[in-house]
RNA sequence: GCGGGAGUAGCUCAGUUGGCUAGAGCAUCAGCCUUCCAAGCUGAGGGUCGCGGGUUCGAGUCCCGUCUCCCGCUCCA
C-alpha cells in the first residue's frame, strides 16, 4: 500500500477545484454517487473523447452505439443478471458469504464454506440491478431494470449495426454510457459508484480466432493507457483464475492499477464467446447469427469485450497525475495532466494591472475562445501565486502578458512541468498551442 | 450488510468537567503593492456545529435515532 492519505489529499483538492462533488451534499450526501464539477466534466469529457478517437474514429472496423439505459426486461433474463438475484438469499454471520436459502445444506442450518451451524440471517433479496417501473401506474407497469452494463444495448442491436454499417466480420461496436449497479461496498471515492459510466467495446469475430483477437484487444487497451500518460509501471496485467470468471467468460484479463488503496482492477478484457448473443437467440426466438457471404456459412461470433470506466480512468488521471514537489524553496501540488485531457489548456496573465497588459491578455484571451481552446484568464494575485493555482487545476501552459509584451508584441509561455519559459509572438499564442494538443 | 473510527467555515482543524455573540490557519472577494514562481498590507463575506428528536435554566459538548465518509471481510468498470 502506498500514501493511503493521497486519496484524501485528492478528494479535497478535488472539491476544492471544482473537480467532483459528492453528490447532494446538502442533504448529507448520497451513498456513492458523486458530481462532476466545472473542472471534472471537462476531464471527464476530455478522456470520453480520447478513447471515442482510439476505438471509433480511427479505425473502420469499428461502429459507434448509443443505446437506451432501459431495455426489455427479457434482456435481462438472457444475459444471465435477474438469475441468482431473485432468489431470497441468507448470509452466514461468521464468514460473511451468501447462499441460496434453498440449498439443502443451508436449509439444515449449516453453512457449505466455514461449516458454522446456525449463523445465518434472515433470507432476504439481493438484486444488483436497480429496478424501476415503466408506465405512469405503478401496479400495472412492467417492471424494468436500469441497465448494469451497456454490453447488452450492443449485443441486441449486433445485426441492426452489422446490415446497416454494411460491415463483415470481425468487427466492433463501441458504446460509452452510464450504469446502475447496487454495490454491497462502494467507495474510495469515485473508484467504485453505483451510477458509473463505462467505455465499452463489443467485437465480433469467427469462433476460434478468438484468442488471437483477445490478445490483439489487451495489447491495444495497455498501448491507449499509455497514450494518456499513464505511468506504466503502476500498470500490469490480471489473468482470471478459473474461480474469477464471470458467468458469461471463457477467459478474462484485467489491466491493472496501483491506487493508493492497492492494485485494483482498471479496465476488464474478456471473451464472452457466443454467450450473450445464443443467450439472446433463445430467448428472444430471433436469429442472432452472422452470414458469411463469401463462406456461405452462418455462426454465431464470438465476442471480445473491452470495459473500463470512465470514472475509474478520470481517478487513474487525477492519481497518476498528482504530485508535491519544490520550486526555488517552495511546495507546490502539481496535477501534470496530459494536455490533452486537461480541463484548461492555457491561463492567462497580465504581469500587472497597469501598462495596458490587461487588455493585450484579455484579447489573447478571446482569441482562445473563438478557437474553443478551454483558457482562463486571472489577474489576482501576485504572479506566482497565479501559476501555483493553475498547478493545481492541472492547466499545462501560461501565458503572460509583460512589459516586454508592448515593445516586440512576445508573451512568455510557461510550462507546467517544465518549467521552461519560451517567448512566442501574441499572433502565434493559438497556433502554437493548438500543435501541441494534436 | 457486520466490526472499528469520524462528521464544526470552501479546505485542514481547535473548542476544557455542558455556560457569554463558536474560533484559527489557508482559501475566496474588493482594494493597495508588485515586471515571472503563492502565503506582503487594508478591509469584507462565509457556520442554525451532518440531519431529526430527547435530557437540561442552558447542548458543538450528554442520550436515542438516522444519513454520510474513512479503515478491515465482499468483487470487477
Amino acid at each position: 500500500m502506498a500514501d493511503a492519505s493521497l486519496m484524501d489529499k485528492l478528494t479535497s483538492l478535488a472539491k476544492r477545484r471544482g473537480y467532483i462533488f459528492q453528490s447532494s451534499e446538502i442533504y448529507g450526501g448520497t451513498g456513492s454517487v458523486w458530481d462532476y464539477g466545472p473542472l471534472g466534466v471537462e476531464l471527464k469529457r476530455n478522456v470520453k473523447e480520447a478513447w471515442w478517437k482510439a476505438m471509433v474514429h480511427s479505425r473502420d472496423d469499428v461502429e459507434g452505439l448509443d443505446a437506451a439505459i432501459l431495455m426489455h426486461p427479457r434482456t435481462w433474463e438472457a444475459s444471465g443478471h435477474v438469475e441468482g438475484f431473485t432468489d431470497p438469499l441468507v448470509e452466514c454471520t461468521n464468514c460473511h458469504r451468501r447462499f441460496r436459502a434453498d440449498l439443502p445444506e443451508v436449509e439444515g442450518g449449516q453453512c457449505p464454506t466455514c461449516g458454522t451451524r446456525d449463523a445465518f440471517t434472515d433470507p432476504r433479496q439481493f438484486n444488483l440491478m436497480f429496478k424501476t417501473f415503466m408506465g405512469p401506474v405503478e401496479e400495472d407497469a412492467a417492471v424494468v431494470y436500469l441497465r448494469p452494463e451497456t454490453a447488452q444495448g450492443s449485443y441486441v442491436n449486433f445485426l441492426n449495426v452489422q446490415t446497416a454499417a454494411r460491415q463483415k466480420l470481425p468487427f466492433g461496436i463501441a458504446q460509452i454510457g452510464k450504469a446502475f449497479r447496487n454495490e454491497i461496498t462502494p467507495g474510495n471515492f469515485i473508484f467504485r459508484t453505483r451510477e458509473f459510466e463505462q467505455m465499452e467495446l463489443q467485437f465480433f469475430v469467427e469462433p476460434g480466432t478468438d484468442d488471437e483477437w483477445f490478445d490483439y484487444w489487451k495489447e491495444q487497451r495497455w498501448n491507449w493507457h499509455l497514450s494518456l500518460g499513464i505511468r506504466e509501471d503502476k500498470l500490469r496485467f490480471h489473468p482470471h483464475g478459473p474461480d474469477e470468471l464471470a458467468h458469461y467468460a471463457k477467459t478474462a484479463e484485467d489491466i491493472e492499477y496501483e491506487f493508493p488503496f492497492g492494485w485494483k482492477e482498471f479496465e476488464g478484457v474478456h471473451n464472452r464467446t457466443d454467450f450473450d448473443l445464443s443467450r439472446h437467440q433463445e430467448f428472444s426466438g430471433k436469429r442472432m447469427e452472422y452470414i458469411d457471404p463469401q463462406e456461405n456459412k452462418r455462426f454465431i461470433p464470438y465476442v471480445v469485450e473491452t470495459a473500463v470506466g470512465v470514472d475509474r480512468t478520470v481517478l487513474v488521471s487525477l492519481v497518476d497525475a498528482y504530485r508535491e514537489e519544490e520550486v526555488e524553496g517552495e511546495e507546490r501540488v502539481v496535477l501534470g495532466l496530459k494536455p490533452t485531457l486537461a480541463p484548461i489548456k492555457a491561463a492567462i496573465f497580465p504581469l500587472v494591472k497597469k501598462d495596458g497588459l490587461p487588455e493585450i491578455a484579455e484579447k489573447i484571451h478571446g482569441a482562445l475562445k473563438e478557437a474553443a481552446v478551454p483558457s482562463f484568464f486571472d489577474a489576482a494575485g501576485s504572479i506566482g501565486r497565479r501559476y501555483r493555482r493553475q498547478d493545481e487545476a492541472g492547466t499545462p501552459w501560461c501565458i503572460t502578458v509583460d512589459g516586454q509584451t508592448n515593445e516586440d508584441d512576445t508573451v512568455t509561455i510557461r510550462d507546467r512541468d517544465t518549467l521552461d519559459q519560451v517567448r512566442v509572438s501574441t499572433d502565434q499564442v493559438v497556433a502554437w498551442i493548438g500543435e501541441r494538443l494534436r
